[in-house]
DNA sequence: AGGATAGGCGTACGCTGTAAGCCTGTCAAG
DNA sequence: CTTGACAGGCTTACAGCGTACGCCTATCCT
C-alpha cells in the first residue's frame, strides 16, 4: 500500500486551499509553513516541492479569492448593473476579510492569472456600457476599486475587538466638545453606522458623479464633436 | 558621568520616532524590537519599559502619521477645500508608504489621541459646510476616508518592483482579446496612467455625487419640510 | 532489473517577540 | 551619610518563524 495513494496527493492547489482555509479561521498571522502543512498533514519543507515560498502561497490566496468572484445576473439598467457587482466585490471581501492585508501590501489585488482579470473585464465592459471613453475608464475602474477595497478595509470585517472598541469610543467621548463641535454633534451617527447603508452611500455618491461625467461629456462632444 | 545624561533619555515619543524612521526607510518588514533598539543605541528589552509590546510601536507610529497632516488654508469655494483636504490627506499617506498596512490591520487610522482626530473633525467640517446632514456627514466621511485610503493603497506608494510590473503586463498581454476585449482596448492607458489625476478624477466623481445629493436635499426638504 | 526522478523528511541557521531576572545609577527619607 | 526603593537599562532563554541543504524512498521508464 503505497502512501502516495493513501493521502490525497499534494499539489500547489490543495496547499492554496488549505493555507487560505487557515487565513479565514484562524487569521492572516496563523498562516506559516509549518501551520499549512500540518494542515495538509505534511511536513513544511515538503510544501516548497509545489509553491516557491511564502510569498507564492499568499500570491495564490490572492488569486483564488478573485477567482471566488460571484457575477450578479446582467438584468436591469447601467447603473444598477454596477451596483450589483460592486456589492458582489464587497461580499467577496468580506467572505475572506484577511485578504485585504494581502492587497494592501500588494497594492490592490495584483492579478495573476486570467481568472482574476475577468472581474477586471466585468468592470471595465460596465463603464464603456455607461457611456464612458476607454481613457475614462481605467480612471473609473481605479476610483471604484479604491473605493471598494478602502471601504471594506475601513469597516473592518473581521475583528473589531470589543476591548478595542470600548477604547474608541471612551476616548471619543472624552473629547473636548468645544475643539471638536462637528465630531460631537454627529458622533452619535457613528455608534450606529450600518455597514451596508454607507457602502451604499458612497456607491451612490460615484455612481451620480459618473452619470453627471457622461451626461457633461456628452455635451461637450456634442458642441465641439471632439 | 551618569550614562543616562550622555546619551538622550529613551522615551516612548523616541522610540515611535525610530520605528516610524526605519519603517519609511527600510519597509515595514524590518521594523522589529532588535532593530528599533539598534535605532536607538539600546537593547531591545529596555523599549518594553516605556512601550507595551510591538503592537504600542505600530499604533503609535499611526498616531504620529496622524499628526503630521497639514491643514489646507481654508480659503475657495467649498468643494476646492474639500479637494485640498484630500490632497493633504493623500500626500500624508504617501509620505510614509507603509502605514497603509498597518492602517489595513487596524481597519483605519484608528485614533487613539486627540491629534489624530483633527483632521477627521475637519472633514467632518468640511461636510457640514458642503451642506450635509449630521447623519449623511458620517456617511460621507467613511466613502471619503475609504476611497482615499483605498486609492493610495492601489497606487501603491512604495516598492512597486519593476520585475513584478514587468510580469503583470506581460501576463496583461498574453490575455486572449476575444475573452477580454474591453481590457485590450484600454490596457494602454492603465500603462500610462498618471497618479495625480486618476486621484483627482475619483476625487471629482464623489464631490459631483455630494452636490447632486446636496441639491436633491433641498428640493426635499423645501417640499416635504422633515 | 536498474537507474532516474519526484516528493516526501530531518536538521540546522538566523531571525522574530517577549518573559524573567539581574545589575546599576539616581534619589528620597531617616 | 546611609539605606532602601526604584527606574531603566542589560542578559539570557524560549518558542516559533522562513527556508537552505541533504537524505531517503516509492514510483516510473527503459
Amino acid at each position: 500500500m503505497t502512501i502516495t495513494k493513501e493521502r490525497e496527493r499534494l499539489t500547489r492547489q490543495r496547499i492554496i486551499g488549505a493555507a487560505l482555509h487557515v487565513m479565514d479561521t484562524e487569521g492572516l498571522e496563523a498562516v506559516s509553513m509549518r501551520r499549512i502543512a500540518r494542515e495538509v498533514g505534511v511536513e513544511a519543507m515538503s510544501l516548497y516541492h509545489h509553491v516557491r515560498d511564502k510569498e507564492d502561497v499568499l500570491d495564490g490566496i490572492c488569486e483564488a479569492v478573485m477567482g471566488e468572484f460571484e457575477y450578479p445576473d446582467s438584468a436591469g439598467d447601467i447603473t444598477e448593473r454596477l451596483r450589483a457587482g460592486a456589492r458582489s466585490y464587497r461580499r467577496l471581501l468580506q467572505a475572506h476579510p484577511d485578504v485585504m492585508r494581502l492587497f494592501a501590501e500588494r497594492h490592490g489585488p495584483a492579478p495573476s492569472s486570467p481568472d482574476s482579470f475577468r472581474p477586471m473585464e466585468l468592470a471595465l465592459q460596465l463603464f464603456r456600457e455607461a457611456g464612458l471613453s476607454n481613457r475614462d475608464c481605467v480612471q473609473a475602474f481605479h476610483a471604484f476599486g479604491g473605493y471598494m477595497q478602502g471601504f471594506v478595509m475601513m469597516e473592518g470585517g473581521s475583528i473589531e475587538s470589543p476591548e478595542h472598541v470600548k477604547r474608541k469610543e471612551d476616548l471619543a467621548a472624552s473629547l473636548p466638545v468645544d475643539e471638536f463641535p462637528v465630531l460631537a454633534a454627529v458622533s452619535r451617527y457613528f455608534a450606529e453606522c450600518d455597514g451596508d447603508e454607507q457602502f451604499e452611500f458612497g456607491l451612490d455618491l460615484m455612481i451620480r458623479g459618473l452619470q453627471a461625467k457622461v451626461a457633461e461629456e456628452l455635451v461637450g462632444d456634442a458642441s465641439a464633436a471632439e
